[in-house]
Formats: structure tokens, sequence, C-alpha cells
RNA sequence: GGCGCCGUACCCAAGUGGCUAAGGGAGAGGUCUGCAAAACCUUUAUGCAGCGGUUCGAAUCCGCUCGGCGCCUCCA
């Protein structure tokens, strides 16, 4: 069993092989070297970023829960047009605009539950390994120079456009034209390095002040943090073409070997029926949907539990779904901390575990198919209320499928364990529901219910069982 | 205009040549309950946009039609 990814590259599901050299076990593979294109922080990012972003850190997480080592870098752009129009139009240095938009953008990934990764580089602290793949494309003769800026010559680049198969393409003049201020040979050509002014953002460099292309940045981290050819590089679909493209032939012409063995590319996310994005004004940030009382965490499992190559429209229904199906793993939770029966363990669960994790691992080793890997849990979960229902569950059982559950949350990272919340009132809350006990013992139901609503709207809500009533808090 | 993707139940969504078309949400009936809630059981697509074709066999392959989206321009 391996795990198998779809290349953008080749147009196939191929098998997964960190470092290209088959081993027999993920243990024995040198850590997989990931790349992920990170957000240009000019501002907070919306849901539909987060989407791939997610994907990130599903990948991630499964390679880690299959044993896989993983180092994994995503940048930060801190330099290009917009956040140098943002910072000028506010009157603060670049670094400020763009730490302020760092700090958002870390703080949402926390509360969407995306792990750190290995790397965060940033664009503006990488210009020296800009500086080496520009003069090495420059002694190949890959580099001309017009009014200041260095562009890349796609004409003496014959291998250009593989990934996104741009060279059966015509660039159709009077349909779509270039719209780049900046003059160029040929309209394909892109800049490696745009020269500044001395009153502009810029570094001084061998070939003159400037600042970096937006491509140049990727190629240059890559090289820098792994110094030779990467496992997988992700990004949006988007991306494929011009930026991925482009950072293609910015590495594999400086140093002529391999930039990437598989190319992850995550659809979009849409709303209304359209990709959401920034310059459409049709978008969400994760704090508008929080502030209407939205968790986080539904977020996360709505914008993960389509598979990563179908565009998915993103609703409010949607998220309410989410957090019924979320409801639904929050309750079996909170049935096995109320078991209490001593005894031997059941007979069946150690096969419905295995049954899971094996099915699991075939659901998600495909392509990082997490549908299927959700309901084959769900399954589980099924069959673990079913022997609860049946009284044929121990503690032990239930520390057992607690077990389960956090393993698999290692790759969810959206099941909440139900910690008690600060603020609960415990003997406060027990003692309403003893007197709510002792009304139904009187057959006062009125009061009974009365002391549920009270409760209730405190965000406690009770269930009774035929061992006792047992309350849980709303989520 | 070029390139590519998608159309599966009331909603979301797996499945891409062959057992009775996953799973989640919602609804209905039942068990339990003073009533709820939760859970469990039963139930909701002879059908996979439409029409042709290939095949012993198709949601799955091919062609056409209709509908939707993305990329070709900053973008996740």
């Amino acid at each position: 069993m391996s795990i198998k990814l779809y290349n953008t590259l080749t147009c196939r599901t191929e098998e997964l092989i960190p470092g290209g050299e088959r081993m027999d076990s993920p243990e024995q593979y040198p850590p997989v070297t990931i790349y992920s294109c990170g957000p240009t922080v000019y501002g907070p990012a919306h849901i539909g970023n987060f989407r791939t972003y997610i994907f990130n850190d599903l990948l991630r997480r499964y390679l880690k829960f299959r044993g896989y080592r993983v180092n994994h870098a995503m940048n930060i752009t801190d330099v290009d047009d917009k956040t140098i129009a943002g910072s000028s139009k506010e009157g603060i240095s670049l670094r400020e605009y763009t730490d302020r938009y760092t700090a958002t953008f870390f703080d949402d990934l926390k509360t969407l539950g995306i792990e750190p990764v290995e790397h965060n580089p940033r664009a503006t602290e990488s210009i020296d390994a800009m500086i080496d793949i520009i003069a090495r494309l420059n002694k190949k003769g890959l580099v001309y120079e017009k009014e200041g800026s260095l562009y890349f010559s796609i004409s003496k680049y014959p291998r250009y456009g593989r990934l996104s198969r741009v060279d059966s393409r015509e660039i159709k003049s009077g349909l779509r034209y270039d719209t780049d201020e900046y003059e160029k040979d040929d309209i394909r050509d892109f800049a490696l390095w745009k020269g500044a002014g001395p009153d502009e953002v810029g570094w001084d460099t061998p070939f003159g002040r400037g600042r970096p292309g937006w491509h140049i940045e990727c190629s240059a981290m890559v090289r820098k943090i792994f110094g030779t050819t990467i496992d997988i590089h992700t990004g949006g679909v988007d991306l494929i073409f011009p930026h991925h493209e482009n950072e293609i032939a910015q590495s594999e012409g400086a140093y002529d070997e391999p930039f990437v063995r598989h190319w992850v590319h995550w659809e979009h996310l849409l709303v209304d029926g359209a990709k959401m994005s920034k310059s459409k004004g049709n978008f969400y940030l994760l704090r508008d949907l929080t502030e209407k009382g939205h968790s986080p965490r539904s977020v996360r499992y709505l914008l993960m539990s389509a598979h990563y190559r179908k565009q998915l429209n993103f609703t409010i229904e949607g998220l309410r779904q989410a957090e019924s199906a979320l409801g639904r793993i929050d309750n079996l939770i909170v049935r096995l901390k109320d078991i209490r029966r001593d005894g031997p363990g059941n007979a069946e669960l150690p096969a419905m575990i295995e049954d899971l994790f094996s099915r699991f691992c075939e659901s998600v080793d495909d392509d990082l198919n997490i549908s299927r890997g959700l309901a084959d849990f769900f399954d589980f979960l099924h069959g673990v209320n079913g022997l609860i229902d049946g009284d044929a569950i121990s503690m032990a059982d239930a520390n057992l499928v607690m077990d389960v559950l956090k393993r698999i949350d290692t790759v969810f990272g959206f099941i909440f364990f139900g910690e008690a919340a600060p603020e609960a009132d415990v003997p406060w809350i027990e003692d309403m529901i003893r007197r709510r006990q002792e009304a139904k013992k009187a057959r006062d139901f009125a009061r009974a219910d009365s002391i549920r609503e009270e409760l209730s709207s405190k965000g406690i809500i009770l269930e009774d069982t035929k061992d006792g009533t047992r309350w849980k808090q709303k989520t």
C-alpha cells in the first residue's frame, strides 16, 4: 500500500516516492519535501484561500499519520505591487504593513486547526537566493534587460509550457492582452527582477536596484531550503499558469535538474457558483463566519469534506450541515465519557477498529479521498453507537475508542474532545439536575421542564438516559 | 477563440466497466422517554443532465446536445 496523488505534470495519479527511490516502508524514506505557495499578505485571507491551506494541512497530516516524515515549507509573499501600494497608502513601512497581515494569517491558520509547517520563508529574506538564480540564468543567456528590469526569455527556453500545456495555446491578441506596464520582447516573457528608483522599495543587487518579480521567490526559497528536487509542490489551480510554469522555467533553467516530482493543485472554492475572490468581492473572511456563531471547525470540516480536485460551492446551508455532522461526532464522545461499566472488553471492537483503519487508509491513500475516509469513519461511529445502545461496551472499550478518535483526528483536526469550558459552573449544573430529578419524581413536569429550559438558556443541554441525566455544552 | 473540469436522491457528496449506486444533512415511521434530546432500527435514486453508440455488461468508455465552472490577466 502506498499513497497516490494526481500529478498535474503528467495528468496521472501517481505513487508518491519521496526522494525518488522506492523503500519498503514509510519510515525508511527521507522526509517528504513539500513546498506550498502561501499568501501575499496585503489583507486578510478569505475562506477560499483557506481551502488550499486546509488541504496542505490534510496532506501533511495524512503523510505523518501514515508514518512518513515531512519537511514542509510555505512562503509568505511580503513584497509585490499590492503590498507596496497598500503600505504607501497607509503611510507605513512595507514591513509594518506585511507584518500585520502575516500575523492575521497565522492567527487564522491556528483558528482553523492548521498545523505550523517547518519553514515559513519570507520573500524579503530570500533576496540572495533570487540573485543566485538570476545570475545563473543570465550566464545561460536566458535573461534580457529592458529599462532596468530583467526578463526571462521564453523563446530561448524550448521546454516551456509542459505543466500547463501552454505551448499549444495561442495568445489571442485583442481578446486577452498584456496589462503589464513593463516593456517585454515577447508577450509570454515574465519579469525576474523589476527595476526600482532610489525612492521606491528595492534592494541593491549586482544587476541594479530593484525588487523581485512574482515568480522568482518560490524558486529561490525551494533552492535555499531544500537544495535540490523536491517531492511535492502545491498550490491553487489558478497558479498552474503562469506562476508554476514560470517557476519550473526558472529553476530548471538555472540548475539543470528536475524542480518538482509531484505537482498537486487544489481546486477553488466557489460562492453562488463563481470563484470566490477578492477582486469579485464575493468572499467570506473567517471572522465573518465566526462572528455569526459558526465554529471554525465546521468551516474546516466543510472545506475539506469534498475532494480537493473538485470545486466546492460554499453556502451557509453547507456550513449548517457540517455543524450537524460534527454534532454527531460530539455526541459519541459524550456517550463514551458516560460509560461506567467495568468488565471485559467487547470481542467485536478490535476487529471494528482494524477495519476502520484499513478502510480509511485505502480510501485516503487514493489521491487523498477524504470524502470516502469520512464515510469510513461514520460507519465506525455508527457501529460503536450500536454497541453502546446494546450496553456491550466497557470503560476500557470506551477508552480504546477515544484513542481511535484521537488518532484519526491527527488527520481530521476537527473533533472536539469536550474539555469542560472553564466558565461552566459544574456544581450549580449538577444541583439543578438534582432538583429537576426531584421535580420529575414528584411528577411536577412543568417545573422539571422550566429547569431544563433555564439550563438550556445557559448553553447546557440535558439528556435523560436510563442511568440518569447527563449534560453537555452546546458547541 | 484556445485549453481543461463538472452535471449522481429534497440538499451536500463518494463511486469512473460487472456483487443489492458510499457517507453526511433533511424528512417520514418505529424503539426508548412524562415530554424532549441523543442513540438505534426501518425508510427516501430500477436511477446517475439528455440523446445516440461501443460492450455479454456503462453512472463509469466514445460521439453529439443542453447546463454550469475554471484557466488563458493579479489570484489559493
